[in-house]
RNA sequence: GGGCGGUUAGCUCAGUUGGUUAGAGCGUUGCGUUGACAUCGCAAAGGUCGAUGGUUCGAGUCCAUUAUCGCCCACCA
């Protein structure tokens, strides 16, 4: 390989596609160990993770890219730490967003509406789409680079999962943890559909507060059939306060609380209900607030949650007045047919000409809308099937208090508990087509047949005239069963036995209770077990100035638009540095862009190594018995061989602590920051001597390969591309991929041992750090004076007691520094200062640059005077500090290095005084 | 009403057992391009780490109070 032949840009856009179809046909994304080979081993360890399944027709949005990336990452890491390694791909039948969507294309392109067409006839028509654009989904996932062994993959409205739903439902049937039966629920009216509490979003919206008379039946009469206007008229009355008036045609008392001292008298007696003229009693309530409204309460059973409560405390009865369209039915009289909004409008202007009203004014409130549609959402009395939560929730509470499962970021599994300790039963049946229909089956006479297979007869009397529950399940209900539904249950099948529990779990804050909950409620009612022991949380993505995105908004951040633009590679870098979890994180086209130019920059260091090794006629390879021996190191050998060991033990640190951003960045600093800028840099150099060649190239490939390792998780295309062409170049590797031994594993195996790393780290570091200081104060000169980057500069150096570093380091920092190495002088102390210098001080070292005719003395005392105030400020604060408690009661190393501090910048002083005469 | 999170450079954000000159990207300013990379290099400017008080030898980091923005949960008509 020479040259030549990498493209000075690297081309993602002909690479992702090639590198991912040789992993996917290479099999690297199946189990190395699994239950299906001939030498499978039960005993290796597994790292599993079942990915959020996607919905099936939807498109790749940005959260999308924020679960692969962080998945991605896990499974990688995992993978080439040795672990028997599964990610199950999927994707969810979505019951509502994808009937809606068929729905929405049906009528657009045949004008006939789902009703029209028929429930068989839709239901194939969904499979047919599902066809269509299933696959849309799952193959951009694949182009983010997710490494999920797509053998594997499930639906959850697939045959195996169908199965499970059954089996699910059935047991909890059968222990008597899921009914049936009317209720208060939340009624989407534009849906036609029950929701769960979940999918109901309250938001404060402007309303009006009616107030209005309940006027009382006079005493005298005991009905109300004969009551005339006039005795209405001067009766007396209860106000009251609403903002929903034609809720009052369902109202069956008006409550107020038991001791107030305005309506006790009322208490038992009977108020007759506006333009209905019902009969209804005043009930007292301590639910009711005495200084809120008027203190005086109607009751709607049939569409209010908390009259529906108070109503059950008094036996009232419950009157249903909207239908399934939120019109007024029946029970409304002449409003019925009537949109519930037009209803109000009329009733209120009814009750106006009758007398009945006191007041309107304006009132701040929280509407409660579908979630899905966004309309209102109607509480309404409805016949549906329910999961009894709380001994499920009980156990899933457990799991976490007891620490078997753990929420990152911690701080999450307080609102966990929260939720949990608060769950209301869950209504699991929909009045929807797509989905799993609910197994029970009903006969002529009533009986409930709940079986696992569909029945040819009735469970109680033999009848064969069956006809199955209209009803479909919750969509969260098949997912809740995803982490082992995927894997064969109820089968105890191979996977299932290997591979359950998985171990993490990783998505969104924002499904902590529709998912994650639910998935640990049912894994631990199913299978005994926790269904992971792991709960990642991200954060949400936004805008790249922080704001919410909307379609309305316009600032959709489209992730296919910023893989063209900038490459997969560069937004997975952008998903997943600088952000912590948890927390929401801003990504758009500025990150974009500037990680896209980190990998181009690893490319490029990529083709100078990769150029090094081919352009030497000796074999560069890892077992090579000088790159192992320290004795030959040079100064900047050691130190990036040390700056990397340190590397590994961050980014593994950082790995357990899930601070996966903090890793990226570490990795990033380290290629840019230390290996580009610095030891590429110093190699250059060291290649012009023949002697240190083979050694410097050898650390170049080494130290460059574990750092693509370390790197391939975040950006996984470039990394493997490159660690391609440095191994074709090594000649080496029979391997065909860079996911193989973690860095960890590598480090350990080819440090020698003898030389206690810490110390010989610190020495080599120390005097490293000393020469990067020489360089950028020269460097800082030159910028300074407007030297031109080409121009060569003489030197004369006061090395002191660091004479030995400084010449043996000579060429190096005279190449970094642009120093003309011919005119370079280096000896322990100077006996006279050279003229028309400047003088730079570095701790104890001095150097004179000649910088004849541009040195202007007063400006060059100045700076020298500039220093050394500086120095002299550090002086005092050190001093300062040392002669404090910190000397004794700070860890030795600590003061130490402070006490070094303050030694250098004494010398520095003291250089900087003789200076200055 | 309850709970949680943010507040650090012009902008967007890192900074996890408290360790002493607080970092990055973008933006800004100056210089620079045959020699891995202009999708680049060198250098510079820019911060009372929301406020107050406390603990400590030492606080962006821990505690208390407070301001402000945001999120989640919750049945006041």
């Amino acid at each position: 390989m020479t040259k030549q032949e990498l493209p000075k840009t690297y081309d993602f856009k002909s690479t992702e596609p090639r590198i991912y179809a040789m992993w996917e046909t290479g099999g690297f994304f199946k189990p190395h160990n699994d239950p299906s080979n001939a030498d499978f081993d039960p005993n290796i360890e597994t790292f599993v993770i079942a990915i959020p399944p996607p919905n099936v027709t939807g498109e790749l949005h940005i959260g999308h890219s924020m679960f692969v990336s962080v998945e991605d990452l896990m499974v990688r890491y995992h993978r080439m730490k040795g672990y028997s390694t599964l990610w199950i791909p999927g994707s969810d039948h979505a019951g509502i967003a994808t009937q809606l969507m068929v729905e929405r294309d049906i009528l657009k392109n045949e004008e006939v509406t789902r009703e029209e067409m028929g429930r068989e006839k839709f239901i194939e028509r969904t499979w047919e789409w599902k066809r269509k654009y299933g696959g849309i989904i799952t193959n951009q996932i694949r182009r983010l680079g997710a490494s999920c062994d797509w053998s594997r993959e499930r639906f959850t409205l697939d045959d195996g999962l169908s199965r499970a739903v059954r089996e699910a439902f059935v047991r909890l049937y059968e222990k008597g943890l899921i009914y049936r039966g009317p209720r208060l629920i939340n009624w989407s009216p534009g849906l036609k559909t029950a929701v769960s509490d979940l999918e109901v979003e309250y938001e404060e919206e402007d309303a009006t507060m009616y107030y209005f008379k309940y006027k009382l039946k006079p005493e005298s009469r005991s009905s109300t059939s004969g009551i005339s206007e006039a005795e209405l008229r001067d009766s007396e009355y209860i106000p009251v306060a609403t903002i929903r008036p034609e809720t009052i045609l369902g109202d069956t008392a008006v409550a107020v609380h038991p001791e107030d001292e305005r309506y006790k008298r009322f208490i038992g007696k009977t108020v007759i209900v506006p333009i209905l003229g019902r009969e209804i009693p005043v009930i007292a309530d301590e639910y009711v607030s005495m200084e809120f409204g008027t203190g005086a309460l109607k009751i709607t059973p049939g569409h209010d949650p908390n009259d529906y409560d108070i109503a059950h405390r008094h036996n009232l009865p419950i009157i249903s007045v909207l239908d399934r369209e939120a019109k007024v039915n029946e029970n409304g009289g002449k409003y019925q047919g009537q949109d519930r909004f037009e209803a109000r409008k009329n009733m209120w202007a009814d009750m106006k000409e009758a007398g009945l009203v006191i007041k309107t004014e304006p009132y701040r409130t929280t509407i409660p809308r579908s979630q899905r549609g966004g309309e209102i959402v109607e509480p309404m009395i409805s016949e549906q099937w329910f999961v009894t939560i709380e001994p499920l929730a009980k156990q899933a509470l457990e799991a976490v208090k007891d620490g078997r499962i753990k929420i990152v970021p911690e701080r999450f599994e307080k609102t966990y508990y929260n939720w949990m300790e608060n769950i209301k039963d869950w209504c699991i049946s929909r009045q929807l087509w797509w989905g799993h229909r609910i197994p029970v089956w009903y006969c002529p006479d009533g009986h409930m047949t709940v079986t696992r297979e569909d029945p040819s007869e009735c469970a109680h009397c033999g009848s064969i005239e069956l006809i199955q529950d209209e009803d479909v399940l919750d969509t969260w209900f098949s997912s809740g069963l995803w982490p082992f539904s995927t894997l064969g249950w109820p089968e105890e099948t191979p996977d299932l036995k290997y591979f359950y529990p998985t171990s993490y779990l990783e998505t969104g804050y924002d499904i902590l209770f529709f998912w994650v909950a639910r998935m640990i409620m049912m894994g631990m009612e199913f299978t005994n077990e926790v269904p992971f022991h792991t709960v990642y949380l991200h954060g949400l993505v936004r805008d790249e100035i922080g704001r919410k995105i909307s379609k309305t908004l316009g600032n959709v951040v489209d992730p296919l638009l910023l893989m063209d633009e900038y490459g997969t590679d560069a937004l997975r870098f952008t998903m997943l540095v600088g952000s912590t979890p948890g927390n929401d994180t801003n990504v758009g086209p500025k990150k974009t862009e500037s990680n896209r130019n980190f990998a181009n920059k690893l490319w490029n260091v990529g083709r100078f190594v990769i150029n090094a090794v081919s352009s030497t006629t000796f074999q560069v390879s890892g077992t090579d018995d000088r790159l192992l021996n320290t004795d030959n190191w040079t100064l900047a050998d050691s130190w990036i061989w040390a700056k990397m060991q340190q590397l590994v033990r961050d980014v593994e640190r950082h790995f357990q602590n899930f601070q996966y951003g903090q890793a990226g960045q570490q990795i990033y600093d380290f290629l840019w920051n230390d290996f580009a800028d610095w030891y590429v840099e110093i190699a250059k150099e060291q290649m012009k001597n023949d002697e240190a060649t083979k050694q410097t190239v050898a650390t170049l490939a080494r130290v460059f390969d574990m750092s693509l390792r370390l790197l391939h998780p975040f950006t996984p295309f470039v990394t493997e591309e490159i660690w391609g062409h440095l191994h074709n170049a090594l000649r080496e590797s029979q391997i065909s991929s860079i996911a193989q031994d973690w860095p960890e594993a590598l480090i350990v195996a080819k440090f020698p041992e003898p030389r206690e790393p810490e110390d010989w780290e610190e020495t080599r570091t120390a005097d490293f750090e000393l020469i990067q200081e020489i360089v950028r104060s020269i460097r800082n000169l030159r910028s300074e004076k407007g030297l031109a980057p080409s121009k060569k500069i003489a030197a004369s150096i006061s090395a002191g007691a660091k004479l030995d570093l400084l010449t043996s380091q000579s060429s190096v920092f005279a190449w970094l520094a642009g120093l003309d190495f011919s005119q370079l002088s280096i000896l322990e102390s100077l006996s006279d200062k050279p003229k028309d210098s400047a003088t730079l001080v570095v701790g104890s070292v001095e150097i004179h640059i000649p910088l004849a005719g541009m040195v202007d003395l007063a400006e060059e005392k100045a700076r020298l005077e500039k220093e050394l105030k500086e120095a002299e400020s550090h002086i005092e604060r050190l001093e300062k500090l040392l002669s404090s408690d910190f000397a004794n009661k700070a860890p030795a190393a600590v003061v130490q290095k402070e006490r070094d501090k303050l030694a250098g910048y004494k010398e520095t002083a003291e250089k900087l005084k003789a200076q200055l005469g």
